[in-house]
DNA sequence: ATAGTTTAAATAAACGATTTAAATTGTGCT
DNA sequence: AGCACAATTTAAATCGTTTATTTAAACTAT
């Protein structure tokens, strides 16, 4: 490698001072238009690269921005993290992504580097289990956060997800439209927001509907197709027989609807169920899948813009943003057969 | 936020030089262990933020390693990527991610972001239609660079990736012993290294075996589901009447399947597909899907060393690394049936 | 005691940019 | 020619570390 280009490499070979070189290169007005264009050709010619660190030292800004979430490999992420992408792109932000797989020490981790390395703001799905510590953290040290997709009890902090419990009442009353009564609940947790949400929307639509709700009808599990596959089995054996489910996103009813065609049965005449995201995917599933749209790249978008505008100091966001969901009606639900899964 | 804490800071409140406290950070044995622990106390108490940046201004090492492929949300670079991460975590590197979509001026504009921020090494699969030049503004700049998965014509850098030729003859010979003559080649491009690797061992395989090779069998296109899916009308509107599809990866053939299954076909009965890679979705496919595995974690495991490697100055990597793929069969593939899907 | 070692801590010079006050040059006007 | 004023340019201080070199203190052995 050639030596490398400084700005002082630049200012000796023109006979000009690095402050003039410096100034220039940002197009300050403070130096002759002449002047000017001969540096930037010159720092052309050279091959210089801008030090952002030696910058960054001096002016606090370092133009790097963190986004950590539970899996950036999991689609719902994936297509927040596409939205965030292309926001902060506008504004020539870097930045840095990482998974916490829901390890509150990988994310603790994960903060402190981006503070080691002058991070101007961090957007975070927290893990579970997040102390409020962990968040103020990084807004302590001057550097601010934004969460998306799960709220922290305590925080104020502004956050930007779905209305979750709305979204899967809708789902729930979809299928007691179409005479559902006995709707199983697959997958996920009820140990984040999103999950007590979730759960509480569905015991709200069936209240409403005056069906009991039986607990033995939640069946937690891993977030993902695996998990959806897997959760077949104890689904169908429960001795209820439901009739639907309502889950807890796409990946799992997918995965459940492939259990279900596994044991024989067909799903979307035998059984009816309902997504939760609205992947790109769930139109192409087999059969296609109704869900309920929650709003990612939406969510991503306007996190981003937030932190963006919190920081160029035009606007101080604040509270919480919830998304309102919509209904995608597709060939997974059906109305009820008298059967059940029994024939 | 209270005023930054530095090490002078902590040199003050305990009356010694920063120089101490610098050393007795990192555990020097310069400094008397007493020493040593009552500094490593106070920056506790204080909340010491390690600044990176003003460190590696000095040291010219940032701890920090870029990645950038097509797509991180492609689950076959996902599977690369968490192999990579993991690899990175253990020896406390900070990887930056990025998309380029095939896009060599976003791919480029990557590097030069690396390169200001004084990133030690960048991991690439390279966009197609990288110039040798793009790859070497890294290199002569100090930075090292390792390729995944793709290779570039004219070029001596480290590359890690499967054997696709080799890899793509195996499904192809599964399906020929299985007593198929018309085949179709689904999906993908022949754009890249890759591409024109699969091609060919399709080929080999159906040369070796007296096949004919109808180019109308070759049918390109997106490497995902949706491309998958959609490649399927095509696909049973070949007047050869395939039998059989070598899909370009896992995606497109379980987006081909579902196409089939719309058809009213039953794949891996009424046509046989293979997939390539071996996702974790694989097997959960319904049917589960007779596929090659590619390597992918043992691909980002190894090119992650090998870059550690080199930065440590342990050991030059260099040349062509090929992993050989194996294949795994399932359900979706099945003998010759003579109707073909023409029942 | 004294010179010679060892150990411990301090000094000061980088690293490569930014930024502000001050210096220099240039221009038009009387 | 002399002066005010604007347009350029520059010197020097900073940002927070690291590290080679010095200095100081504490032992050792004669």
């Amino acid at each position: 490698m050639a030596q490398k280009v400084k700005l002082s490499t630049i200012a000796e070979t023109l006979g000009v001072s690095t402050a003039t070189v410096s100034l220039a290169l940002r197009d300050s007005p403070l130096v002759a238009l002449s002047t000017r264009d001969r540096i930037k050709e010159q720092a052309r010619a050279l091959g210089y690269i801008y030090n952002r660190r030696a910058a960054s030292l001096r002016t606090s800004r370092s133009g790097i921005i963190g986004v950590v979430v539970h899996d950036i490999m999991n689609p719902f992420y994936g297509e927040i993290l596409k939205a965030i992408e292309s926001e902060l792109d506008r504004d020539r932000q870097t930045f840095i992504l990482s998974n916490h797989y829901d390890s509150v020490e990988k994310q603790r981790n994960f903060v402190e580097t981006l503070l080691q390395l002058g991070g101007d703001g961090v957007i975070m799905s927290p893990a579970i289990g997040t102390p409020p510590e962990d968040i103020l953290l990084a807004e302590d040290n001057g550097m601010p956060a934004i969460l998306i997709a799960r709220s922290i009890e305590g925080l104020d902090v502004p956050i930007f997800r779905g209305d979750d419990s709305y979204g899967i009442s809708l789902a729930t009353n979809h299928l007691i439209g179409l005479g559902h009564r006995v709707i199983a609940m697959v997958g996920g947790t009820d140990q984040t927001s999103t999950g007590r949400d979730r759960y509480q929307g569905y015991v709200n639509a069936l209240r409403k509907a005056n069906i009991e709700v039986d607990p033995a009808l939640r069946i937690p599990g891993p977030r993902s197709k695996q998990g959806g596959f897997e959760a077949a089995v104890n689904f169908l054996s429960l001795p209820q027989k439901p009739t639907a489910a309502v889950c807890w996103n796409d990946l799992v009813a997918i995965g459940l609807m492939n259990g279900i065609a596994r044991a024989g049965l067909i799903p979307g005449r035998d059984v009816s169920v309902t997504g939760y995201d609205d992947l790109e995917e769930a139109s192409i599933a087999t059969p296609s899948l109704t869900t309920v749209w929650n709003g990612q790249s939406e969510v991503g978008r306007s996190a981003a813009r937030a932190l963006l505008d919190k920081l160029s100091g035009s606007h101080e966001p604040d509270g919480i943003h919830l998304i309102k969901p919509e209904m995608r009606i597709r060939q997974s639900t059906g109305p009820l057969r008298h059967s059940g899964h029994d024939n």
